[in-house]
DNA sequence: GCGGCACTGATTGGATACAAAATCCACTTG
DNA sequence: CAAGTGGATTTTGTATCCAATCAGTGCCGC
């Protein structure tokens, strides 16, 4: 297996990055490398790798000689993100789901329950998708799901927490639930619309709310000015 | 409109990517620091931030300590590459069909013909991207269509010519004027279907040539070894 | 011969210092 | 008050030094 030591850069990526997915840093914050280098302990030139290689991954956007700033996607950029999840996820659940055994059942029962009680946001967001790809795992398409994954979680951070789970946990809950007891019935073309339904609807959702959000906070900037 | 001044960094990013999509870099190719720094003229650090924001876009991948290599994409990547864009492509084409307009279908005749004589690898690659998007364009997907553009280059570039005509540039032509006629008949399903074949089978002779190429090469590896 | 072992040379990874370029902002000036 | 000026700040790039690591080499004992 591939042993990959860690270097500096490499560990400031995964710091900024966890703080990006976690909230910790928010969409639009500066990231000044002085800073970063005192704070975390090293030199700039780490921070500069770990910038580069950020925004290549589309977590932070860099203006030449005036900083890296968190990134933030449009919404059009996320409903197109919920729009490809939404081609694609039922298709790799179809894949799947002949194929998904009773081990790979309890996984996604263990993670629903875990899903069931977690209120930390970041957690939470990453068993959702740990439910999810456990029932894509049988369709033996990794680089898709991994793929996926990525854009989930690029997606889901600028959702804060008051729209995320304004339809309330129980709700989300239900859904899952339902998702997995159709799968157990083998019902492919059920399960599949609801898997898109649920991608679909639940991102319109959040997509509104989060257009009325950015609209309030663009009226009280204008406001201010 | 966005004006980014080109800082020496993103310099050494484009040249090494267009090198690497053109296959003036091959995959597997070692790139050495002090080697590119004196080639380019610049010092060691725009080259190393370089190398960090080509990795995150999968196009080198770097071992510490022992040097960056230009990436490759294992045949089951590959495939799932082709998956994607045969379950995307054709449904952008629906939702852009019905809003093509004579002036879009004037645009990809031009690409057409462009493509019909164009002999070098790298323009025909590009060409032929750009007439696919075309035909996407009244779908209003611009950052799906980005997606799909990368992840049909970097595969690609995997393909030397030898393999990437072996079916002779008449058939591809046949191809897409067919697809370009049933979307001016407006008829959608058979242009889908036309489409997703057009993908999946192209994708699958292909590959197909590129195992039978690696495992040729493994053969002489170990023969030589 | 053959598997370890230390030494060596080359390369990457990182720190530091400094210079150059560009942006921002307050201030002056006509 | 508009326009431009100049300095403070930050990023960008270079140069230099050093540590860590890896690949290869040859020696050694068996």
């Amino acid at each position: 297996m591939e042993i990959r030591r860690k270097t500096t850069t490499t560990q400031v990526v995964d710091i900024l990055r966890a703080r990006i997915f976690s909230g910790a840093l928010q969409e639009g914050t500066q990231l000044r490398q002085e800073h970063l280098a005192t704070e975390l302990g090293v030199s700039r030139v780490p921070i500069r790798e770990a910038l580069h290689q950020l925004e290549a991954e589309g977590l932070v956007t860099m203006h030449t000689h005036r900083g890296a700033l968190v990134s933030s996607l449009s919404l059009d950029e996320l409903t197109e993100v919920y729009e490809i999840r939404a081609r694609l996820e039922p298709w790799l659940l179809e894949l799947s789901l002949p194929h998904i055994d009773d081990a790979d059942f309890e996984e996604a029962e263990l993670l629903l329950t875990k899903l069931a009680d977690e209120k930390n946001n970041q957690h939470w967001t990453a068993l959702n998708w740990d439910f999810h790809a456990a029932i894509y795992r049988q369709a033996r398409r990794p680089h898709t799901v991994e793929l996926l994954r990525k854009l989930y979680l690029n997606a889901y951070r600028h959702f804060p927490p008051s729209i995320r789970f304004a339809g309330g946990h129980a709700h989300m809950h239900a859904e899952h639930r339902t998702l997995l007891d159709l799968c157990r019935q083998r019902d492919i073309t059920r399960a599949k619309a609801h898997l898109e339904d649920h991608i679909l609807i639940g991102s319109r959702n959040l997509i509104a709310r989060l257009r009325a959000e950015r609209a309030e906070a663009d009226r009280s900037f204008a406001a201010s000015a």
